[in-house]
DNA sequence: ACCTGAACACCGTTCAAGT
DNA sequence: ACCTGAACACCGTTCAAGT
């Protein structure tokens, strides 16, 4: 019955039909985190993650506030992954500060096409009225922290340039979180296989790098 | 009685009370626009709509399918105004390449920011369960295509570098995109005055700029 | 402390019926 | 052809009540 060691697995988590409780808290996370990538952010009912976790609808109110509050915990774990595999990309190549950049988009890229719902729910601006703890919008900025890190390192070594880093940074992150969206939206973006994602990645980041090297 | 002077106004439309009917077709878009930046798309209910157009709430089945195909028609308008904006960019200065790009990027930013609710429905993923037609798609295409213009001219001016045409329109598309979304969504980035915003975005497109620039 | 069931106000959608 | 009203299955949320 040990299933705990499928759990650390990185992408895609299939859904289950019984849950172990004693920690409803989590076992409502694990389903709503399976359905969203099934129907969207917009079609996530609390009824129905309750019943998927075997409770009724009302015991979620026991672990979350409301609906938002859900969904917000929810985007703040997404923001979690992505730190993580920012500060990976950071660790990959670290004498290399254009390697880490580039290694930080694919990343980036990778993660929202395994993850679409996620990826939108977390930039869609679905999360607007969310109470304003500040605890979604903390979780955001730790994983703005490892770009910065890469892209100031790289400009005290000389090899990225312009005015002042947050610039740089802002440059950076809007380019690919950019392409990312467009390649989830309805736009004509569409890479068939991980290989064309890759590709597609390093041609438009080839043209960033050119416009940020220090010259 | 005639307030069809206001209705060219390109920004923000204020909401009324009555609707001129014959034309339920055009009061129901125009309720659910002006209702749309006050809720969202999430929470812009068929029935509120029918209620300030002032028809039944099963009346808006005569003219769309469902809510979705709602949400698609107000999309396409939002790309129609869209298109205009990157035409009249390209148009602004015929004879600088680069010139036509910014003006471009700060007319895409500069709309987003006053509709930021139609930015998100157009472009937040919201529209994956529309019907095939490829209307939202077409829509979608043509604001596209004067970007095309612009960079595809300034490539055969030489002012423009990159293998092609293509990825660098893909480049310089993104890069604006993601500072929208950025801008847009919960993240750090929040200029406070429009002048402020034209600053953020010229430094920028700057980078991008400097990285498709011919050598 | 944690969960349930009934209740309320709201949805989207369908359908028979009115003019 | 165009609109209405009742009806159905679904929501989010609240609250008294159970253990």
């Amino acid at each position: 019955m040990n299933e705990d060691s499928q759990k650390s697995a990185n992408l895609q988590l299939p859904c289950r039909d019984s849950y172990h409780h004693g920690d409803l808290h989590n076992s409502l996370l694990e389903a709503a985190d399976c359905l969203l990538e099934q129907t969207g952010a917009a079609k996530l009912s609390l009824r129905e993650v309750a019943k998927h976790a075997g409770v009724s609808h009302t015991a979620p109110y026991r672990h979350f506030k409301n609906r938002a509050a859900m969904l917000e915990a929810i985007a703040i774990a997404g923001f979690g992954r992505l730190k993580l595999l920012m500060e990976q990309a950071e660790a990959s190549a670290p004498n290399d500060s254009e390697a880490q950049l580039l290694a930080a988009g694919l990343a980036y890229l990778q993660l929202a096409v395994n993850n679409p719902e996620h990826t939108r729910l977390m930039f869609g601006g679905m999360m607007k009225d969310v109470p304003e703890d500040g605890h979604l919008y903390a979780a955001a900025e730790e994983s703005y922290a490892a770009i910065y890190r890469i892209i100031d390192t790289g400009r005290a070594r000389g090899v990225f340039g312009g005015s002042d880093t947050d610039t740089v940074v802002l440059t950076a992150w809007a380019l690919v979180h950019g392409l990312t969206m467009l390649i989830l939206g309805t736009q004509k973006v569409n890479p068939a296989t991980p290989a064309e994602l890759d590709e597609l990645t390093l041609s438009v980041t080839e043209h960033l790098l050119q416009g940020i090297r220090a010259r």
